[in-house]
DNA sequence: CAAATGTTGACAAAAATTTAACATTCACCT
DNA sequence: AGGTGAATGTTAAATTTTTGTCAACATTTG
């Protein structure tokens, strides 16, 4: 936390610049943020205020450069870098995130795959072969490997997350329903379907 | 919205009920706010706070009832009630999550699976067989579905949940990288993956 | 049976987040 | 070249969320 920023404004940011993408690629120059604010339906002070949180992307009487906001903003986000992940668990979800080629064009090369389970070992996905449990040490020293994707089930997930600490993994993207136990400066992003799906039935219910 | 409880608790609702669920399996019998707060590290005010937005499931002197506490806030997740799914995109993703049995512990029942892709036709999923997208509606109507599960591509999925919409589901759960265009009263729950991905990037970057 | 203890529910205070208002700056036009 | 208006950056207000405190009451203990 450098600079201590919210995260309920990075967790705005993506979003931004996926609008910005889409602006970009419809050959828009500049926006100023009552017009994005229109767009995304947020209000033109947040976003204002949300860009200034990193200093000045516009100009006064002009608003934003469309392409300049969204490659810094790209930059922010550390797009302009590139990651190694690995994913621990081949199972379906597992087996599905590797084979989703978007992330690799944001900069999160996927450079190994896991699993316990002889069966599935040497099963390669898009070129990429499933390896067994015990060669992810050497693996992930090997390889400047900096994130770590988490699809296997919940029991196993918080011992094999303390062990790839170990092994200088810096951050989880955690798709097991479990919290993790990690020490301070090791990042984890949750993912827990299960949870999503149970505030989606929540909300459906106060409709009815 | 019927009684205006925030955003923010409904989000941790499904935490809670997992920790209690875990409680309940170890046969722990009660427990207190503090307790409790030690375990899920959150401030025990919040957690007694959060439980009373929905009346008070607790008593003076003693605390909370493991197993009560966790039905109510099962009831109040709606997980007592069943609810019809489909999920249209049998891609890698769409499979993935028809392959996940836990949702239907939970009341979530995948009833139909969609693609348009030719060569997805008729292919089975847990013994449910892919359909064409034709076939929607007249399954929708007659199954009593209330939710769509988007597992296809952004382009089309805005236009696909508009059409849903007048089909009568009654909720989203999007995995499409795209803002939904629903009328009010309808449910969207976004899972926005990349989203997630970058916000890792993001932190990652704060502790180098 | 009464006193002591433990713990909630309610209320108050503090912190964080969002929204609004305003003054300054810069682009555009004449 | 200079004035005008648009739109940012910034400060202030409002709102929401989180945390802290305490009286009231159930449970337990002596």
């Amino acid at each position: 936390m450098e600079k201590g920023i919210s995260q309920a404004v990075i967790a705005r940011l993506p979003r931004y610049f996926r609008y910005l993408g889409e602006l970009k690629d419809q050959g828009v120059e500049r926006i100023s943020s009552q017009d994005l604010s229109r767009i995304m339906k947020v209000t033109a002070s947040q976003i204002r205020q949300d860009f200034n949180n990193f200093g000045g992307f516009g100009q006064q009487g002009y608003g934003y450069n469309v392409e300049y906001l969204y490659s810094e903003i790209g930059n922010i986000l550390g797009l302009n870098q590139k990651h190694q992940l690995i994913i621990i668990g081949a199972g379906n979800l597992g087996q599905a995130l590797a084979n989703y080629v978007n992330f690799e064009r944001r900069g999160f090369m996927i450079a190994g795959i896991f699993d316990k389970k002889p069966e599935l070992i040497g099963k390669k996905i898009r070129s990429i072969e499933v390896q067994p449990m015990k060669d992810i040490e050497k693996f992930v020293k090997e390889n400047d490997i900096d994130i770590a994707v988490l699809t296997i089930p919940k029991e196993g997930a918080v011992l094999v997350a303390e062990q790839l600490v170990g092994y200088g993994i810096k951050a989880f993207w955690n798709f097991a329903h479990v919290d993790l136990n990690v020490p301070d400066g090791i990042q984890v992003e949750n993912v827990h379907l299960s949870d999503s799906l149970m505030k989606l039935s929540y909300n459906l219910n106060q409709t009815v």
